[in-house]
DNA sequence: AAGGAAACAGACCGTTCGGTATCCTACCGA
DNA sequence: TCGGTAGGATACCGAACGGTCTGTTTCCTT
């Protein structure tokens, strides 16, 4: 949990799911202004001006370092969903316990991240918002992104058990999913605690064989 | 179920919860054409000219009748979600039975839409996403029409036996905006069975008397 | 001490933005 | 015949956009 050292190279568990990394050079600065202001007002809403301003570097360094706005993009969305996974399962894997007990922290992790005064919701769901739905440059930055963080939840699906643990992790990404949306919508983090009470049933009854999942869904 | 008329034109039950209204005026045209684009492409992408290109109009007839892009955007939120809702409450409502039947109904309601070419997700989310997150602007916006929704399937919720039917809505809410980015991202329409087959169990063990939502909520 | 890379400042480019002004056309009821 | 209204066309405005340019400062290396 406490975290020693510097940045770069060493591992370090971060205690915040995004993007103040503490990277000083102007690369480092710029990717923090732009995380920022790209999140908190959107892509489109933010100015080359406006970034260079808060990085305190100048507008030639931003170029000479990537080239262009949309190169600066695709960077911060890099960066960030990475930072972002980092965090999010590091919060489900430390602390140990089985794999119920690591799908049980999904929620209260959310909890804490929607607390914080920069949450702006998913950077991902909002680059896609904010551009052509029918071009699928977000859009596969943002599946890439989910079908990672799926792809864990769904490991621990499988060791809890579950009969269909592809299934039960859709189900937990979607209750996700409309935690954040709800959460950027409301500023309100007791969402995750609904999104919690919904989700806690799918984790114990998973083991007693029932139904299954996909026969359910024939019989809506 | 069907109710005749009161408002504007002819009262007809909406197969779609969108925005093409048969409005051929100036205006009407203008709406269409902002509610497509704003949604398609976002909002700060896109532009007045690309607007009345679309519609076909001057621009002097846009700030004849809207005053400014402002004025034209909340004028396209409003239409669009007082469509949306009626489209929505309709597909739960009409075909009668009782109130698991028509909450059952919302997800492969949502199915249908998610399906449509001219889906492009929740113009609402979206329209938070892309701007200030500290600003109440959107966000108030986006709460009064989910508040209306929430309410009548809070409404429906205590019909059902519900002993929590606050609770047992934003449940649903969860699942509802959860799909409809997931949709987004996605554009697959599968999602909203995920959805349906994680509300079943809500819909159908809400009333036998267990413990309280509260209670669990504090026991997590 | 000298050299060079990296970052600085800021003027500047062409384009597009939201928005305004002027003039024109067509229709419609009195 | 008339005037009013609704809309169309187009030129234009200042500001802001993404991006380029020239030139200066800082600092590390050798």
């Amino acid at each position: 949990m406490a975290k020693p050292s510097p940045n770069k190279t060493s591992k370090q568990k971060s205690q915040s799911p995004h993007g103040t990394s503490d990277d000083e050079s102007a690369r480092g600065r710029l990717l923090n202004a732009a995380t920022h202001l790209f999140c908190k007002n959107g892509i489109n809403a933010t100015g080359i001006d406006a970034i260079i301003a808060e990085a305190g570097t100048a507008k030639t360094t931003l170029y000479k370092l990537f080239g262009s706005k949309t190169n600066l993009v695709n960077a911060v969305l890099e960066s960030e969903g990475k930072q972002w996974r980092e965090w999010f399962i590091g919060a489900m894997e430390e602390g140990g316990g089985d794999a119920q007990a690591k799908l049980t922290r999904i929620f209260p992790a959310l909890k804490s991240w929607f607390a914080e005064e920069r949450f702006y919701g998913c950077p991902f769901i909002n680059a896609v918002g904010e551009h052509d739905k029918d071009a699928k440059q977000f859009r596969s930055i943002a599946m890439k992104h989910k079908k990672i963080v799926l792809g864990h939840i769904e490991k621990l699906a499988g060791e809890l058990g579950s009969n269909d643990p592809v299934v039960l992790a859709h189900q937990l990404g979607l209750l996700i999913d409309g935690a954040i949306v709800a959460a950027m919508v409301s500023r309100d983090p007791g969402v995750a605690d609904t999104a919690a009470l919904t989700a806690g049933p799918l984790l114990s009854q998973s083991k007693p064989k029932k139904k299954r999942a996909a026969d359910q869904l024939e019989a809506v």
